[in-house]
DNA sequence: ATTGACTTTAGAGTGCACTCTAGGGTTTAT
DNA sequence: ATAAACCCTAGAGTGCACTCTAAAGTCAAT
């Protein structure tokens, strides 16, 4: 975006991400520094920071690098059709999202009883596994017999 | 806890588990059949089945294999102080948990309004990317410069 | 008795996401 | 001019979590 003047290793001191770790997302084609300096040094700039800051965050929640790269290829194409493509692919990932939030929040609240159970008696606890508070959450798609 | 009645094709049935990732658990350390016929078949019983359920449960918000055997490792102590060893892995299992409930939460808001500013408006959207709306949400850690 | 569906083991192979190594070229400071 | 600190490539190695293969033993039914 701005001036392509950040090269590898000042990107991997801003973005806390090894220079190994750029070269191979490279790669993998999720990040291309902007351009070359003569001596074939990458070249980055203030966009490529930002696309770091993306991916990190991403990979965080748990997506791959393969749906990052999808996630983020989707910024290319502009004013065509392709806000029907990025809507059904947000919406898909919307939902699997949603989906860990609330797993996350069963495992959230399932940690809390056995937190409270555990130590929160005057009386010791004989039973402190966290297999008996969280299954005492229903079923987890278990098939039952 | 029952009868160990099940072998491992029937577990693996019930759990939606393939028979080499239970028999790969059990190296792991983490799930032991209850005992073994005389041919030397695997037997499982109810509490295998549960200890089941925990573990995908744990796996799918993201817990490592190693961290769900220590978590199932907690149990076997009982009424000593593994109390407190067990209060103190729980509470920094919480910290990570909520951490990532709240990346995620971020990430929802930001895919929910990549869709909005996609096709919600009557005009195309001249800028579709994830990019811009994710960032546009606080700076995720990077080191200024 | 033999077929077929089950089970056992050890060990090899896979895909992901790095991480490191070797061997070389470039840039900067002294 | 040369040393230190940076960069390049290709390719090997690592750890995780499976997944598959091969060779063999077991069990139920015909």
């Amino acid at each position: 975006m701005t001036k392509p003047n950040l090269k590898i290793g000042e990107l991997a001191k801003r973005s806390r991400v090894s220079q190994d770790t750029l070269r191979f997302y490279e790669k993998r084609g999720l990040l291309q520094p902007s351009s070359r300096s003569p001596a074939g040094y990458r070249l980055y700039d203030s966009h490529d920071v930002k696309r770091i800051g993306f991916i990190m965050s991403a990979k965080g929640v748990g997506f791959t690098l393969n749906e990052i790269r999808d996630l983020l290829a989707l910024e290319v194409t502009k004013d065509e059709k392709s806000c029907e493509d990025v809507k059904r692919i947000v919406d898909e990932k919307l939902v699997t999202v949603e989906k860990r939030i609330n797993e996350m929040g069963r495992i959230k609240t399932s940690l809390e009883a056995l937190g409270k159970a555990c130590c929160g008696g005057d009386e010791p606890a004989t039973h402190c596994t966290i297999l008996e508070t969280l299954n005492a959450e229903g079923d987890l798609g278990l098939i039952p017999g």
